[in-house]
DNA sequence: CTTTGGAGTTGATCTGAATCAAAGCAAGAC
DNA sequence: GTCTTGCTTTGATTCAGATCAACTCCAAAG
């Protein structure tokens, strides 16, 4: 990695930005200077932050909860083209007008920045740009491997494919291995998945209950998925796990 | 934009690098040490560039020619994921990988630049860093775009809208209205055209067909089309045109 | 010239996912 | 309690695009 793995060595404990994206390397002047252009927003789930087109004056930082993007056609065909986690960054310096529909698909916490002085601070701080390229090009990949997807996977790869992330994502999180059962909690309405896997929420329905059929995953309520094997899953996704990259 | 406008104000001509991806604010000093770390390479029409998972000591941009970039499942199955133009960068610093076949679909030259020197120069000159971030987030952009292409449109669609996007480059290249008569020629065979669009070559080339029966454009050898009437292959493609941005 | 082979087209058939339609199920409102 | 209401599941049917299979075209090789 260009940059040195992230630290937590920067005490604030309220805001992933400042954990994350952009102060790895940021001395207590460099950071004051950040805290002067920095707010707080929260969504409750379901709320749209923007609509693709409007007035957009900020750049933000997930904190806590999820947001999707989403792009629309004219008759209503819809496709999430971005789900954001927290620490991902939203928006684009340079650019004035949102170019997707940014949603909170749960409860969601935003650290935001005025985007005319955080620009400012792009160029003064290099490091702060260096970060934004790195996580620029992580979701370049991530768009990528969702291309293939979308072209080339069948419904029930794209659903297996999709829990392996959020399992992957739940095991990082507890610290877990992988081998054990891995209890997801879906962060989407079944039309929202589908949204995002360019299927009918029907289509996704079946395949979910397909799976159960088969053991390889439980639920657990409406949201809640857990997952008994995870290779079984993994090998109904079809993923080319070799292709994982070491940076 | 971050960056000023791209001006071709460094007299070089042979690389596009020099003009558009880095240089635009170097200066002399700066120019020479890019100079000493960069070679041209250049590959035949259907040339493997990088294999996905391969050593990849360089970064590049594409001088002429088109290059694509490919994942490909254990079943063969096949997404292309990019399109390289000139002036478009390939490879990650940071990355010692390749994430993606890189092929040449037509023949090809890139400019290259060995991975270590070319790391230590974005350290030292913050603009590349800065053009390098802006040019990803245009990727990042295009992808997607193609995102909406792969999960929602028809193939009728997908071909136009394909077609669109190589008749908008094409006037914008010649510096001609999209009113009159357009003539592209495709950088693509119908397999690539299909892995590409997440479709197979059967219907990309029936879909081809079917547009020239409508009239919507007309075959000019194989691999050149010719569209009459910009605005109804627009129509077709199901673009949400008011989603152009302003930057 | 003929042969060969790669690229493209066209036709017949099949199938996975969409569409249309009807229940089921839980949580909150009243 | 029972009535909404929003989300989800399930079933029947349809259809766009995949698949399988010929066939055409053209350029390069012999």
């Amino acid at each position: 990695m260009l940059h040195q793995k992230l630290s937590n060595h920067i005490s604030c404990g309220d805001c992933a930005i400042r954990h994350r994206a952009v102060c790895a390397r940021c001395d207590d002047d460099e950071l004051a200077q950040l805290e002067a252009v920095k707010f707080y927003r929260s969504y409750p789930a379901g709320a749209a932050v923007v609509w693709s087109g409007e007035q957009m004056d900020f750049v933000a930082s997930v904190v806590s909860g999820i947001a999707a993007l989403t792009q629309t056609m004219e008759d209503g065909r819809r496709q999430m083209v971005g789900l954001l986690l927290p620490s991902d960054f939203v928006g684009r310096p340079g650019r004035n007008q949102a170019a997707y529909d940014v949603t909170a698909t749960t409860e969601l916490v935003m650290c935001c920045f005025r985007k005319k002085p955080f620009e400012q601070l792009i160029v003064k701080l290099p490091h702060i740009a260096h970060r934004l390229l790195e996580m620029t090009l992580d979701e370049l990949d991530a768009a990528r491997e969702w291309m293939l997807l979308l072209g080339r996977k069948t419904a029930r790869e794209k659903i297996a494919s999709f829990l392996c992330i959020l399992a992957r994502r739940e095991a990082a999180l507890h610290m877990k291995s992988v081998g054990s059962t891995i209890l997801i909690e879906l962060p989407l309405t079944r039309e929202e998945l589908a949204d995002y896997l360019g299927l009918t929420l029907e289509t996704v329905s079946r395949q979910i209950s397909a799976l159960r059929r088969e053991g390889v995953l439980n639920l657990v309520g409406k949201r809640g998925i857990s997952v008994p094997d995870f290779d079984a899953l993994q090998d109904i996704a079809g993923d080319d796990v070799d292709g994982a990259i070491l940076s």
